[in-house]
DNA sequence: AATTAAAATGGTAACGATACCATTATCATA
DNA sequence: TATGATAATGGTATCGTTACCATTTTAATT
């Protein structure tokens, strides 16, 4: 009941007589919220410093009141809500704001999630794909001045924030990777069409292939939903051609697809990595999962949540006006489902 | 910045001043904290739900400190992750109490995570299997007042608080529902043994299968360790028998193995389910990954999770000392992956 | 130099709840 | 019935911030 003593430090006050000014200019400095002189706020920021003054949150929010968050998921079954969820939850009880969830599938239209959201009073939004690429919940959420952030989109929004990965440098990694293995018959899988961000990987691969002067030939190219079933498919299709015209690496826009096809290969007794190698997308706990692990590349999720709520709640408070937009750095992973040919 | 006004309804004032009282006794009578009249505290009730009253947390987190809940993951990368801190998180948010993830994995020691939390100030901590049933993890709490919580433990502590499901019923009712589809010689893999649910579990199927007179043979029983790696390496010696031989159905300790199991069968060419039926548990999101899709008992984590905040909450702020322990109730889930035999 | 505007800072109150202490009602026991 | 203990209630101060307004300083303009 007491325990915040224990780590409760300098308050605001403190602060202020450290550094021999009121404690109004220190929550000036602190909130970025009006001009302070630049010799002042030094000797603050060094006061804070010294002190290790950190703001007392509910102290703030019962004068203020607290940011209002939503956020959509399109899936709550998803293998990565997670990491997504640790990252939203650290920024938001950092920041001190309240984080409401709305599974998408709970509502019979997509923009039913969002008005729910706007009902209970949200100010600001993170919207994932697809919703985050529709025109309609964009003017939505602007109508009733709610900041909506579209989340790990293929191609956002200039005008609003986003937080995303470079969709199509990440497959292009994977695809140079998967080449400079001796892969030259690469197979790729789609994912969502209604997804931007499966239409980036795939250009991704594309362009990649391209610019080593690899063909793709149409039969090369499937087209799979994102699903693990749609996975199991392409695969059967795939592993019946015979061995010698069948691709020797393939490339899924995806993790529960690309798990997928690495189960039908083991039990088609096609040897992965040694016959076949399989690459995914996303890096999902699926990912580690299976056997052979997944060559995946990673998708910072939890980092990119973090930002996003990070994000959302600068621009609500005001404090600055700065990065709107944030790109957040893959990572290509090498696990065992690859191999040289 | 101000939407709480929005939403923000009556205060602590509106009821007293509704109900005749002062804010005291209302605040006596929301927090449980000292006696108040049968009659007022009716009055006030009535009042509360009249003028639809919640308190706001954060101006009650102003005055008495914020109480911190740690809580320890023995996997990040498990694919329940989800579930289980959407519930924690739900139920942090409502009761305003801070929550403090610490992966087991970060540290040598499992009981470096609990060390840890208990530095940076926790006053109750959750603990999962297998480190909710170390007896030295529940003395070292004790003797820095901690409350340890055991969360999903196969056998709790009666004199500590605990959040679990009854493994023994749930897989006794799985086995169940397998014979009543007319298996007979069913096999079961058994999970990590240093886990204390694994071992509920076995017990389960074991007394189920007795009740119904069936004998259960060595060979039908598989040592796992939880791991779809583990659920391969089974599988590979289970289809390796000759069919007459082989279980009609598979009863797996969870879901991964399960999952792991029939990426085999699908590969050998068993059908699933004409061929063998296959069973799991936890319903985590694997469950509705693979295709069949898995049929499995439901561990409703989310709930669980929630109710673990709640009741360390209530037990921190002494509010209630009520029910300590609770016991979810699971379902089977009954999906394609088992069939009639 | 005088005037005005703008920038920089400070003082005070209030956000909504509870801790703490003071007060009053109630009840048992001698 | 008086007495003291305990239960039931109320009053006030305070948690650490920030909103709001007042004041002072600085800079810009005529």
């Amino acid at each position: 009941m007491k325990q915040n003593h224990s780590k409760q430090g300098a308050t605001i006050h403190d602060v202020a007589q450290y550094a021999g000014v009121s404690a109004m200019t220190v929550s000036r400095v602190v909130n970025k919220s009006a001009s302070v002189s630049e010799k002042m706020r030094k000797k603050i920021e060094s006061a804070i410093e010294e002190l290790n003054y950190v703001p007392n949150l509910a102290a703030r929010a019962a004068r203020t009141g607290v940011n209002k968050i939503g956020i959509i998921f399109s899936n709550p079954k998803s293998h990565n809500l997670g990491d997504f969820l640790m990252g939203a939850f650290t920024a938001g009880s950092r920041l001190g704001c309240e984080l409401l969830i709305e599974p998408l599938p709970a509502h019979p239209e997509p923009l039913d999630a969002l008005k729910t959201l706007i009902n209970k009073g949200v100010s600001g939004v993170i919207l994932p794909p697809p919703i985050c690429d529709s025109l309609e919940a964009h003017q939505l959420a602007r109508k009733h001045s709610v900041t909506a952030l579209s989340f790990a989109s293929g191609n956002p929004k200039l005008h609003s924030p986003a937080v995303l990965i470079d969709d199509f440098a990440g497959a292009s990694a994977m695809t140079h990777y998967l080449i400079g293995l001796g892969h030259k018959k690469i197979a790729f899988v789609k994912g969502d069409p209604s997804h931007s961000p499966a239409i980036s990987r795939f250009e991704g691969f594309m362009v990649a292939m391209a610019e080593a002067g690899l063909d793709v030939e149409d039969d090369c190219i499937f087209q799979g939903d994102f699903s693990y079933k749609s996975g199991l498919d392409v695969a059967q299709t795939l592993f019946a051609q015979d061995k010698s015209q069948r691709p020797t690496a393939i490339f899924a826009a995806n993790d529960e697809m690309a798990a997928a096809i690495i189960a039908v290969a083991h039990g088609m007794d096609v040897k992965v990595p040694e016959e076949v190698s399989i690459a995914g997308f996303d890096d999902t706990a699926i990912a580690s999962t299976v056997w052979p692990q997944l060559t995946t590349v990673h998708q910072p999720l939890q980092q990119m949540a973090e930002k996003a709520v990070e994000i959302l709640d600068a621009t609500l408070r005001k404090t600055t006006q700065e990065q709107k937009h944030f790109v957040a750095p893959f990572k290509l992973v090498e696990r065992e489902s690859t191999g040289h040919f």
